[in-house]
DNA sequence: GCCGGATTTGACTTCGGATGCAACAAGAAT
DNA sequence: ATTCTTGTTGCATCCGAAGTCAAATCCGGC
């Protein structure tokens, strides 16, 4: 009769139910736990012969390692949070599954955690904790006081399309700055005068970023733009354009807005509510260069972010500084490729 | 002299650091681990005064309970798996951020599994086992025998637009059926007599379940449509658009797609290709009431389902299957809400 | 058949928090 | 003051897998 630590019968009642432990997979097998236990980790010292009999006795138990126990002595658990602002937003979706099956492919599991709104965080930060998580990735704005924390308890994190402020992190950003540099070049060339910027809210890193920018090399060529602050959301495009239309009355050559919902929205509007043939009565781009924006109504002018390859960058940034914790903050920037679309004369 | 299990110096280096455990906070406040341990549950058996005592000590290591070890002991891991076979459709994005939220606030963290194709469930399954999940919310394909290893492991699942076809499991789901007879009223009161349907893949359950009630009840009127098949997304609208022009020789009514981003591609493929006026000339209708069905440049006459109350019914009924096993398969089914929008005459 | 080195193996301990149980304290009843 | 409640507390143990270390086994070579 063995000691102890069998699992009873079995909760679900089938056979090969769920319960089966590694004590029991042992029993059947005729072997210690341990060996078990090194049957399913890799490297370990153990005969091939007895592997396989293990194998075949858990294969017939339907026997798991239990992730939680293994993650208790180990203090490896093989999770990830990912953490999104804003899941409805038309870009995030896209960076959500590259995240996901590349940290999958990797051996990592996602904690997801999406926020109905930024003042959120230390909130869900309490939620992350108790997970030990092997690192995170953030799409969301943190503090530099957030930051600390993950780096006081070593958990390595990576900021996407945002940057430390005053603390240092590592982060993947798409070059908001060049990328719009080339839109306002563009569109300079093309003989365009009267600008308008439809812009994002003042807590977007890369709004911010992209509305700098945009003023700035417009500035260069002497040229101040109405701007309009809107939520990044489909919704602002359409008000930003009646806002723009109204303060430059109605005397407006091209429409930049910090993203391609609202420079969609602007479109609709554009077309819909004033009649202007778009590109050749107006100019409108975006940035991002998300689905819609290359559907066939629009065929949007923006900046297309590497998504893949950004993501790809932030998955094995993250697993590098997992596996050897102390690495430098490392920041890499990624260039955009600009989508000509129909939307916009450029020159 | 404390006996043992107290944390060696922090790895992190700082002041509150990472490594606190229940047995530094028990020393720090004068009492034994167990008393830390009931401070952190509700409705254990502590003095208040004791409990606020471990408190302060607890916030002054930055101490939280290790799930990890929680979960091992109480088999509750407070982990729900969600599983979303195809991210990047316009419709999974904001029932992954109701469901997200809503699990959130019930206590729940969300681990996400996003496949790249419906093939690779199994191995999913593998990898979803050794984290012993409380319940799992799913939207793919599940084959029988996938929800016999969750009922057979005792988890508890919710399908999400899907039905279990042999193995009786829970599910939620928008009523296909009336939504598109609705439609399909409503376009034969109008006149239409030409139709043509852009159908989804067959292995998708909604989608034929759609395609089924369409073809019926236009049979029922005498009148058999042309039909493609796509998959699902914007360009299999613009697709099966010009391949149902084709088929009926330019001579069609009304165009019904069986999901929003189809009909959307067909919108477009029919104005910028056809040049026909919408819903002059053809009539065009979707199913989901994605945001870009509403968007001005489309307007889309589709049949909205309630992804609030949908995600609010499966979070509820997971978490009523989780506190008290062994309920039965309850079936809900949502009606969907007529927009009329602007793509098609209606009767 | 015996020996030394390499490989395998199992007993035991560990991770960190939860809980049954007995010990204990504080107040109520007698 | 004594006994009985009621309410707190600590001890010891458990959850399930991983890793340490020493014992056991294997193997070719003599």
């Amino acid at each position: 009769m063995p000691k102890k630590k069998l699992s009873e019968a079995v909760p679900g009642g089938g056979p090969g139910g769920s319960g089966a432990t590694s004590y029991d997979v042992a029993e059947l097998a005729g072997v210690s736990q341990s060996a078990v236990s090194r049957a399913f980790r890799t490297g370990a010292s153990i005969a091939p012969k007895t592997r396989e009999k293990i194998m075949r006795a858990a294969k017939q138990l339907g026997y798991q390692p239990n992730a939680f126990a293994r993650g208790l002595i180990t203090r490896r658990t093989n999770l990830v949070a990912v953490v999104i602002s804003n899941l409805t937003n038309l870009y995030y979706p896209e960076v959500l599954a590259e995240l996901t099956q590349r940290l999958s492919a990797q051996g990592h599991r996602v904690l997801l955690f999406s926020l109905a709104s930024e003042s959120e965080i230390d909130e869900m930060l309490g939620l992350i904790w108790p997970y030990r998580v092997d690192g995170a990735i953030i799409a969301a704005r943190l503090k530099d006081d957030q930051i600390r924390q993950f780096n006081d308890r070593g958990i390595p994190i990576i900021l996407y399309n945002r940057v430390g402020e005053g603390e240092p992190a590592a982060s993947v950003c798409c070059d908001s700055a060049s990328g719009e540099r080339e839109l306002v070049r563009n569109l300079l060339a093309a003989g365009h005068r009267r600008f308008g910027i439809i812009a994002g809210p003042q807590d977007s890193y890369v709004g911010e970023e992209r509305l700098d920018s945009a003023r700035r090399h417009l500035a260069a060529a002497g040229i101040e733009p109405f701007i309009y602050r809107g939520g990044f959301d489909y919704h602002s495009g359409d008000e930003g354009l009646r806002a723009l239309m109204e303060a430059s009355g109605g005397a407006l050559d091209a429409v930049i807005a910090t993203n391609d919902a609202m420079a969609l929205g602007a479109m609709d509007c554009a077309r819909g509510v004033y009649d202007l043939a778009i590109p050749q009565q107006l100019s409108i781009v975006g940035f991002d260069g998300v689905g819609p924006a290359t559907w066939g109504g629009y065929q949007l002018t923006t900046i297309r972010q590497p998504v893949r390859r950004m993501a790809e960058a932030a998955v094995d940034m993250l697993i590098e500084r997992i596996e050897q914790p102390g690495m430098i903050p490392e920041q890499r920037l990624f260039g955009g490729e600009l989508l000509p679309g129909r939307s916009a004369r450029l020159g």
